[in-house]
DNA sequence: CCTGACTCA
DNA sequence: CATTTGAGTCAGG
């Protein structure tokens, strides 16, 4: 009997007692009212459990709507007895359950976090989507295993508990909690045992002590400006309801213009079919397709739908929310990248808007048209017809990393981020750390002398290199576009035909440009067809940190992007923990980590000596990679970038020196 | 190539 | 009828 009561109480926080004494290390497990805990959910429970998952397990329930609850007191009892005795938390997504444990009094900062999720990914398959408890408890021992799972969320929903598990009795929830733990137990010790076989440790400690430090910077979270929020909310639902008009007017008929179908009948309607085709054979809507249309009522469409995603991921859920928490997930990615969830703040727009068409210079439309083709390349289309004024027009909407906080037309995504008082938003930016990290994986002369250039342009040097041309030469501009998309081609590794669409050519020529780079780029080709061979002969490689990646064969071309993608996180990560330690004593904190630059907010008093320091920190490594990182400091907010200088306090200045 | 959020069907 | 699922689209790297 190890759901606790009032009755039981005394005699089983004993038991735990005792067993914690014998080995200070818990599994832990909450149940809650919902999943924010930043927000107005709670905890209504908490499961604990030995590691050896045949041992001890105990629910303590608390906040339930029907059954029996502990006492209030019990609850301050037992997070005394933890934060007294425990020395290690073992969880699945423990972040989760310390953030709401934390509410309650938990100490978290100061204890070992073991988070078997994190486990689980460096084991799995690179293919593997699905990590949740339940999923991972049937691959590794079948149905059986999570029959409890099923059974239990058939009665949560049956009885509409499960919306709020709180609703439910503690006997119910009680009981599934408990499996969970022995589940989460039994998962930790196979793991731990199969990370040691691979070797994998050391990317283990990286990411166990990296739990914490993503752990502080969600809970520390990021100031939203809650009145610029309430101004672009009316100011976009005025401009969506304008451009809302005007399609409906264009297309004679009111219809759901964020349906792809019903975008189709109106197209067919005024005898336009679309020139791109989704996978499926039908008429594809997509930007890449509506670019190609010369129509106003396409350009229309291509601005509703940006608006209609501004509103519903961009700026309701921030909607009155004064600081918001993210969650970072270092076990989401088969690379070893992190993740950002709920929401994420990893795909925040870099660019601007505007929100009032205006009619074009003849510069103005040249700038569009380079506008467009650039982004019809990078999406591997061409643009085939010229734009009419009418359709040109409606680009104007389109803007860039400029955001002028005066002009009242433009909205800013970015703009909504703003430091806390007394502090400044710093960013700190590796410059090309992907190609850096691929290069390092064939250094030799030739490479090296590009990597200590210093703040290089790679894809003009990788031009130089490939094709043996200059910057004097006519066709440098080319040149350099074709090594850009080499390089990124190789990286994400990506074929003929696709590289071909991005040159605006043959596959044919393309395979001749590629054998060009990798004949120039000297060790590259050897490097690629290495992994390749590896991946194809065992089924699995290690990056530079020993994460290992179980790849399908019929795919070793992944491997390259696995190896700098995942080589280039780790690093990341490692480096973060080196700034947090940094920062263990001062007022500054990181908040966002977005794969290639961190966001820290900095305190006034330590605003000259702290970012040289953390951008020291980020260029060492242990890979001993030269790496360059940019410091810039975003004023008044995430939408203004300045770069870094040192502030000079007049009373320090020597005003005796003549500096003329 | 690696993600997550939203919408429709 | 409510809920889940896959595809499509688009924001970031």
């Amino acid at each position: 009997m190890s759901i606790v009561t009032n009755e039981t109480f005394q005699r089983d926080i004993d038991a735990l007692r005792s067993v914690i004494e014998v080995e200070p290390i818990l599994v832990i497990d909450v149940e809650t009212n919902g999943l924010e805990p930043y927000k107005n959910n709670q905890i209504c429970g908490i499961g604990v459990g030995q590691t050896d998952y045949l041992g001890l397990t105990q629910y303590y329930p608390f906040r339930h709507h029907q059954g029996e609850n502990l006492s209030s007191d019990k609850l301050t009892l037992l997070i005394d007895l933890l934060n007294k005795s425990v020395k290690s938390y073992v969880g699945y997504n423990l972040k989760f359950d310390l953030h709401f444990l934390d509410r309650e009094g938990l100490d978290v900062l100061s204890k070992e976090l073991i988070d078997v999720i994190v486990m689980v990914r460096l084991m799995e398959h690179s293919d593997t989507k699905d990590l949740a408890l339940t999923p991972t408890g049937k691959r590794n021992y079948g149905e059986g295993a999570i029959q409890y799972d099923i059974d239990t969320k058939k009665v949560l929903r049956s009885n509409k508990w499960n919306k709020d598990f709180s609703m439910a009795p503690p006997t119910v929830l009680g009981e599934y909690c408990k499996k969970d733990v022995i589940l989460t137990a039994r998962l930790y010790l196979d793991y731990l045992k199969k990370i040691i076989k691979t070797k994998q440790g050391r990317v283990f400690e990286l990411e166990r002590q990296l739990t914490k430090v993503l752990y502080k910077m969600e809970k520390q979270g990021i100031s939203i400006d809650t009145d610029y929020a309430q101004q672009i909310e009316k100011l976009i639902t005025n401009r969506l309801s304008e451009v809302e008009q005007e399609i409906y007017k264009l297309s004679g008929k009111e219809f759901n213009v964020s349906s792809p179908a019903q975008i189709g009948e109106v197209f067919s309607g005024i005898g336009i079919e679309s020139p791109v085709k989704t996978p499926k054979g039908q008429d594809s809507w997509s930007e890449a397709a509506l670019v190609n249309i010369n129509h106003r009522l396409a350009g229309l469409i291509r601005q509703y739908r940006t608006l209609e995603k501004l509103l519903s991921t961009y700026i309701e859920p921030y909607m009155g929310t004064e600081v918001m928490h993210t969650s970072f997930c270092n076990w989401g990615t088969s690379t070893g990248r992190l993740s950002s969830r709920s929401p994420n703040l990893q795909n925040i727009p870099r660019n601007h808007f505007n929100l009032k068409e205006r009619s074009l210079s003849e510069d103005e439309k040249n700038e569009i048209r380079s506008k467009i083709s650039a982004t019809v390349s990078t999406k591997g289309m061409s643009l085939n017809q010229d734009l009419s004024d009418d359709v040109l027009k409606t680009w104007s909407f389109v803007g860039d990393e400029s955001y002028d906080s005066t002009n009242i037309n433009q909205v800013s995504i970015r703009r909504l981020f703003i430091p806390r008082k007394n502090y400044s938003l710093v960013g700190f930016d590796y410059s090309q750390m992907e190609v850096r990290v691929f290069m390092s994986y064939f250094r030799n002369k030739t490479i090296d002398e590009i990597l200590n250039k210093g703040d290089v342009d790679f894809h003009s040097e990788a031009a130089k290199l490939a094709f043996g041309v200059d910057e004097s030469s006519e066709r440098f501009k080319e040149y350099r576009q074709a090594a850009k998309a080499i390089t990124f081609g190789t990286i994400y590794g990506i074929g003929n035909n696709k590289l071909s669409q991005q040159l605006n050519t043959t596959p044919k020529e393309a395979g001749k440009y590629k054998k060009q780079y990798f004949e120039g780029m000297k060790g590259s080709k050897d490097f690629f067809d290495e992994v390749v061979r590896t991946v194809a002969i065992r089924g699995w490689i290690k990056n530079r940190y020993g994460r290992k990646y179980r790849i399908n064969p019929d795919f070793a071309y992944k491997g390259v992007n696995y190896l700098v993608q995942g080589t280039s996180a780790d690093l990341l990560s490692e480096r973060m923990l080196k700034v947090d330690n940094y920062l263990e004593d001062k007022k500054s904190n990181i908040l966002l980590q977005v794969h290639d630059e961190i966001i820290c907010e900095v305190h006034d008093s330590e605003l000259n000596e702290i970012p040289p320091n953390i951008q020291n920190l980020l260029q060492e490594n242990s890979l001993g990679i030269p790496l360059e990182v940019d410091v810039e400091v975003c004023n008044p907010s995430w939408a203004t970038k300045v770069p870094f200088e040192l502030s000079i306090e007049e009373d320090k200045i020597d005003w005796t020196i003549d500096w003329s």
